[in-house]
DNA sequence: GGACGGCGTTAAGAACACGTAAAAACAAGC
DNA sequence: GCTTGTTTTTACGTGTTCTTAACGCCGTCC
């Protein structure tokens, strides 16, 4: 069974949407606005997303951005808008595709099927563990021995860069221009405070580090 | 580099997208027709097809359904034809998206991005082995019987540049050049001393090296 | 045979990068 | 306006890497 997660702010649509893919047989959990939406698709297992853009407490494009921090669950964008750049901005935001007002049922249909298709079985768990701790992207945390550890939001983006990237080395500047903004590259000394309060937090012995490893001179790399 | 193989009977539209997407980046393979592009696909390595429906020699279809045969290559199909059914027997065919004539060009680089996006990850992974070691240009990671080896920053550099040319002979200009910069070409005694580390690190016997090679009076070479 | 140039090895000081702690500056909530 | 939590500075000790020099080896050329 195929669950669809449906955000569009209008409720006849919704309502009709809801109804039409449920009889095609699918399973459809409805959002009115982007902070439902984002909020329903961390509870429950999502399939595929269909997403209008005019949302009225959030910009379309933030609810992709949102997802698209954690999930590579495919996004369908239903717009009124035809222009080019609206359906670039969406596309290049993390969007699978992009459909235009007024649409019939069966192309969208058609799209839902290409998107899970492609998707195919769903196999990714936005969970990277070691040893000693679990980071849970999806919820934004980390439990170490069963009890979670408080981040500040910067120790959490600098440790999401490296867990996402497993195994790889991540350069100093590309950190520092990922977390903190392309004008602090230079900043280095600024990783070496955070990757030891991390280190502190996260790590048996924060003087001898088995998973936050440190690269002279290149960067760091997570080893999980 | 992707690789974009672009199928369209009209010699003026294939012109104009092969001078377009080589502009920004990409490798283009024309075909005319759908035969052509059959071949072409199974000798090259693609990377997303565009297809244009309107072929003189088979129906577009067919097309998707012998590419699907073999390779889920991201497949964007273009067509003039808005009605519902032809997108749906496009989509259902295996195509991953479907764009009607006329279209913005920024929209179809935008619809690559994201099918190459989708796809992208899994091609071309960098990896360089030996009998002896195994080196990961996208991880910045060396491995020699299942351990990682720690280089410093100046012996990757030196490491990259001769794994990145299997089998070619680098100068020692060129190795000083790329690596310590144009003020250095003459420093020889530096990649004396580099070679010899690299060879301590990787080598069975360093005294008897058999893949970082000298060639006394030119340079060095990677031998595989 | 001996001098010479290119190469490999080793060692040690200099230069640089890193880790840690603690204080100052800043922001958010009450 | 105060408190609390977070980020940014500052300072200093430690560890790693780069550079440089010295020496030995092996060929070639005089």
């Amino acid at each position: 069974m195929t669950t669809v997660l449906i955000v569009d702010d209008e409720p006849q649509i919704l309502r009709a949407l809801q109804i039409n893919l449920h009889a095609h047989g699918y399973t459809v959990v409805p959002a009115p606005n982007g902070t439902t939406a984002l909020a329903a698709a961390q509870t429950q297992a999502i399939d595929v997303v269909v997403l209008d853009l005019g949302l009225p407490d959030m910009d379309g494009l933030d609810v992709i951005a949102g997802l698209r921090g954690w999930t590579e669950v495919p996004i369908i964008v239903l717009s009124a808008r035809h222009a080019s750049h609206d359906k670039v901005e969406a596309l290049d935001a993390g969007a699978d595709d992009y459909v235009t007002k007024p649409f019939g049922l069966d192309e969208l249909l058609a799209r839902l099927r290409a998107a899970t298709r492609r998707a195919g079985p769903q196999t990714s768990e936005p969970l990277v563990e070691t040893a000693e701790f679990t980071v849970d992207l999806a919820n934004k945390s980390v439990l170490r021995g069963g009890t979670p550890v408080r981040m500040t939001p910067t120790e959490w983006n600098v440790l999401e860069l490296l867990v996402r990237n497993p195994g790889r080395l991540i350069s100093q500047q590309q950190i520092l221009t990922e977390v903190w903004g392309p004008a602090y590259a230079k900043e280095t000394h600024y990783l070496r405070v955070y990757m030891g309060q991390l280190r502190r937090k996260l790590e048996r012995d924060p003087a001898a580090p088995v998973h936050l490893l440190t690269e002279a001179g290149m960067g760091y790399r997570f080893a999980p």
